[in-house]
DNA sequence: TTGCAAGTGACAACCATTTTCAATAAGTTC
DNA sequence: GAACTTATTGAAAATGGTTGTCACTTGCAA
């Protein structure tokens, strides 16, 4: 069962700042300088049962770490990511989508998924 | 300078094997098996810098490991990749090359990358 | 109010990968 | 070949993100 709990509030709140990916340890240390507080554990806890309930996204960085954010479509999507601050847009593209399938067929492939994330540099982070 | 070992001849031998990905210990496994042992060490730094040198492709799995073979493209491509025993089909699509720039310039994102990775099961894997 | 399962969190455990560093060996140079 | 320089090796320890453990707390239904 769900249960309504302070650190489940506490996170979805920081999460509905914006648009930007942040990783668990990010997320840690925004509560604790909000004040707010949540163990480390249960902050990985919350995102990983929000990311099943497909509530929030979540991309692997080429360093290898997990980034988390609020999604707004609810429909299969990617994502452009801002490498040094971690902004983000959400993007779809039909095409690629297509693309996908047709090379699963013309291989004999079942049940094939994809993983695309675009990575760059914000034009604030450009500027800078 | 790059020195000719044992150890790196070996490593290559086992790549040279199919178009499988591999991670470090599967490769370390092999040559334990082989009789070739090669300190894990050894295996991850020759990987590394083979990766450097565009010989070898990685991608790393929705699990977080980083799985390694032999490329026979020299250019920009991706990967279908079985996920049971790691079978691998390099493929390309000018398409999807295309999106992510037009999806970058309409964004203001410079520099602007992609990881773009099909996992599904191969036919092998599937019959059996 | 009570009972109890869901949730929390400090800490330990995991596990892939990297670093350290002393020992080894490739490829000169004499 | 012998001596030498330096890349390479590898065992062991360190790292770092993430997950497991388990006693304690708390939401919430009865």
């Amino acid at each position: 069962m769900e249960r309504r709990t302070a650190q489940r509030r506490a996170i979805l709140e920081v999460l509905e700042g914006g648009q930007v990916f942040l990783s668990a340890q990010d997320l840690h240390d925004r509560l604790r300088s909000k004040r707010r507080s949540v163990g480390l554990t249960t902050v990985y806890r919350n995102l990983q049962s929000l990311v099943e309930q497909g509530v929030v996204d979540v991309v692997r960085t080429p360093v290898g770490e997990s980034k988390y954010r609020l999604c707004s479509k609810d429909f299969h999507h990617h994502h452009l990511v801002c490498r040094q601050c971690g902004v983000s847009v959400e993007v779809e593209s039909p095409e690629v989508e297509k693309w996908a399938s047709v090379i699963a067929r013309d291989h004999g492939f079942s049940d094939v998924t994809h993983e695309l994330e675009l990575f760059g540099n914000c034009t604030q982070c450009e500027d800078a």
